[in-house]
DNA sequence: CGATCTATTTATAACCT
DNA sequence: TAGGTTATAAATAGATC
């Protein structure tokens, strides 16, 4: 989608990659904020660049998500044939399922903070921008709380808001100085 | 991206939501392969439909990934300034992390199931396509495998890999009676 | 009803500043 | 060098089969 075809194969310049890997994480993003819209879907992603370091997305939240997705899995073992719904995904995860137990208990204790986190996050962003999977995530959630009051010119408040969500967390090198603020409007 | 541009509001129409789930999940799993091998970068996605059917792409897994993530927040609450790498995305967590630290624990009892996993899913394979994300992880990194052996092929390689990861996991559109039927004939 | 086919809209590779 | 611009490749909405 360039001014020239690439060949999907790692990128050998640094400079390069680390300009792709940018750019793509937020077109990847902003794709996974349309789709949880447009479809009413639940999606987490979680990325580590090739430094290691993490960016997230998700909605509801990636925590919440990723519990969900080990309960899954726990289940369908549990009660191999559970689902009046053919909603039966897997059942031969094995012996991993008595481990997954395990996680259900704790993962209820975490939708348990998840709300009382809703509050603080508030807070935190106050405090200080953070380039928390968690701030993230509240900002995704405001995101789609916009799109069903304006409706009709939600495209466009999504560019604006990948802008936020394209946020790095940190890099090294980075010195995000420069952030242009139009104070214009 | 269509014959006419859309709003990025919740569609209404089940039969179009559907559609257009399947096919941007699609295109999201396969821009999330893309980045990973253009940038050399690990990423996770797990997506439930409306209908809380679960889907998911992961390079090198899902639940490598995901433990890899909890486990980062849950070291940066314990020693909140590790990170020689300037590689501390975060400390606000708060008490949630006393709770990751529990995962993390049996996050590790999991990754060595992972292992046996790998091989087991070799059976699964043969003795019944399933649908299961354990499968198509496998297929995911089978993925990569192919590409680096083509090297220059492999964007049209990619094209035809995801044909096979966005295979539905039986797909419950269980009640779709289509409310408008194309009184045609 | 799901798989295909195009007209268009989007994403983005290479530039440019 | 990070951010903005533009030509072009790629994704996809709606139509068709």
């Amino acid at each position: 989608m360039g001014r020239r075809k690439i060949e999907i194969a790692t990128l050998k310049d640094p400079n390069t990659r680390q300009v792709t890997f940018s750019k793509r994480r937020t077109g990847l993003f902003k794709k996974a904020n349309e789709l949880s819209i447009l479809c009413g879907a639940e999606i987490a992603i979680v990325v580590f660049s090739i430094g290691n370091k993490p960016y997230s997305f998700g909605h509801p939240g990636v925590d919440v998500i990723a519990a969900k997705f080990l309960q899954e899995a726990a289940n369908s073992s549990d009660a191999k044939q559970i689902d009046a719904q053919g909603n039966n995904p897997s059942n031969e995860l094995g012996d991993m399922n008595r481990l997954n137990q395990q996680l259900s208990d704790v993962q209820t204790q975490i939708l348990e903070e998840e709300k009382k986190g809703a509050e603080h996050d508030e807070r935190l962003k106050q405090h200080q921008v953070t380039q928390l999977s968690q701030y993230k995530e509240l900002q995704a959630s405001y995101l789609e709380l916009q799109h069903r009051v304006k409706d009709y010119v939600n495209a466009i408040e999504v560019s604006e808001c990948m802008i936020l969500l394209a946020q790095e967390p940190v890099v090294g090198i980075t010195k995000q100085v420069t952030t242009k603020r139009r104070k214009n409007n």
